[in-house]
DNA sequence: TTTTCAGGTAATAGCATTATTATCTTGATA
DNA sequence: TATCAAGATAATAATGCTATTACCTGAAAA
């Protein structure tokens, strides 16, 4: 199924190479000539993107973004000359994605198009997130909460965390955790991971004296638990 | 599909305890008196985690973990009585994953063996995993690699790169990117900006003069491209 | 050529994190 | 109750990271 793309470019012939390096690309055009056109076709169908030559005779190309962009988020190439940098960077502070300069390479436009066409596999969704009771962990993104409210953690806390909430319910002996976090070679430093498991306990637990999160197995190591 | 557990106890009555309580749980079970029974059993069939007393009369908890481990990976369970902490100890590090004290408590002998059961779902695996060219992101666990060839980087230089990889080919103007990493209020520190480039240049390019993945373009922002 | 501007690079100061040491608690045991 | 061991906590030193400043470079404009 392939992707619409709006061309606006007042001049024909430019229209005309566009549409055909695009279509040979595999994507369906539609054109437009003038600014006023270009809204109205993109107000009344859905394009993938938009590609929006920057010396319209109607409308300026901030003027063209500053209409569209309202709650749109199609994205937007410009098409500029090779010089007016000023346009350029205008175009783009009002919020165009990207921008060729005019006497284009195909290949170049076209990877321009798709890089701006794929979108983010989003992190946001596919991201793992580990939950023990009330705690949530959005592992990349590096988020910690507890009942939504946020836990500011240094990297290695996090880490820490990060593998009790693996490894929820088991008791995990000192040398394993310390070859954990640290890796090995550190399997006999007991008080790094003391110094660390109170630190989260400050930041986690309600009284770090009498721990609900973080169990100490005495002799044995910690234990973490929902 | 249940789960197959393998009870090592010599005591007939715990035995049968066990038994019961693990088969009211949902799980299959079968039972062995001596060590050497359990080590038979476990060899021929397959369990999902071992259940071991630490008092047999034939074979110590630490021997049958010394015969066993060679290149298992079943979870095991130590049974042991409340004093004999050492005996426990000595089992856990001989790779023992967890323990419960005899006078035990059936919904916490049961949530043990489910906590020992769940396996890690895989981070290994499922972790998004940012591909550009020859280099390679693991987010979750924070890995860039070219070629293979491990970089080492810090948090703020992790960031950049992985809002360039997540927008390779897409041209990111310098507001944008302080947004992204600095957040709201930080567009105008450009230098910021230029700082962290250059040290991410000197640790992913060849020749940070000559620029092969992060292309400057000149007003506007950054490129990054494979 | 000089000037100017954007960007690159180096150096450093301030800050945060981690490692290390010392001291205090607690609970078991003689 | 005194002693001891394991663990918790506090304080500090060492390191590493980030922010900030200053200066350099090279390309384009005057």
């Amino acid at each position: 199924m392939s992707q619409r793309i709006l061309i606006v470019d007042d001049d024909p012939s430019i229209r005309r190479l566009l549409a055909m390096t695009l279509a040979f690309a595999g994507f369906m055009t539609e054109t437009a000539a003038t600014g006023k056109e270009g809204l109205k076709k993109a107000s009344n169908k859905h394009f993938d993107l938009i590609l929006l030559d920057l010396g319209l005779p109607d409308i300026s190309g901030v003027k063209f973004l500053e209409f569209y962009r309202e709650d749109e988020q199609t994205p937007i190439i410009v098409v500029s000359a090779i010089h007016n940098n000023s346009d350029k960077i205008a175009a783009l502070n009002a919020g165009a994605d990207d921008y060729v300069t005019k006497p284009f390479n195909a290949d170049e436009l076209v990877a321009r198009i798709k890089a701006n066409l794929r979108r983010i596999p989003s992190t946001q969704e596919r991201s793992p997130i580990l939950v023990v009771g009330e705690m949530r962990m959005d592992i990349t993104n590096r988020i910690v909460s507890i009942n939504d409210e946020l836990i500011k953690l240094t990297p290695k806390e996090f880490k820490l965390l990060r593998v009790f909430m693996e490894n929820q319910g088991k008791a995990l002996t000192h040398a394993w955790l310390l070859k954990a976090i640290w890796g090995v070679g550190y399997q006999q430093e007991t008080h790094y991971l003391r110094v660390f498991i109170n630190q989260l306990r400050q930041k986690i637990e309600i009284d770090s004296a009498r721990p609900k999160w973080i169990i100490t197995e005495t002799g044995i190591g910690y234990r973490f638990v929902g």
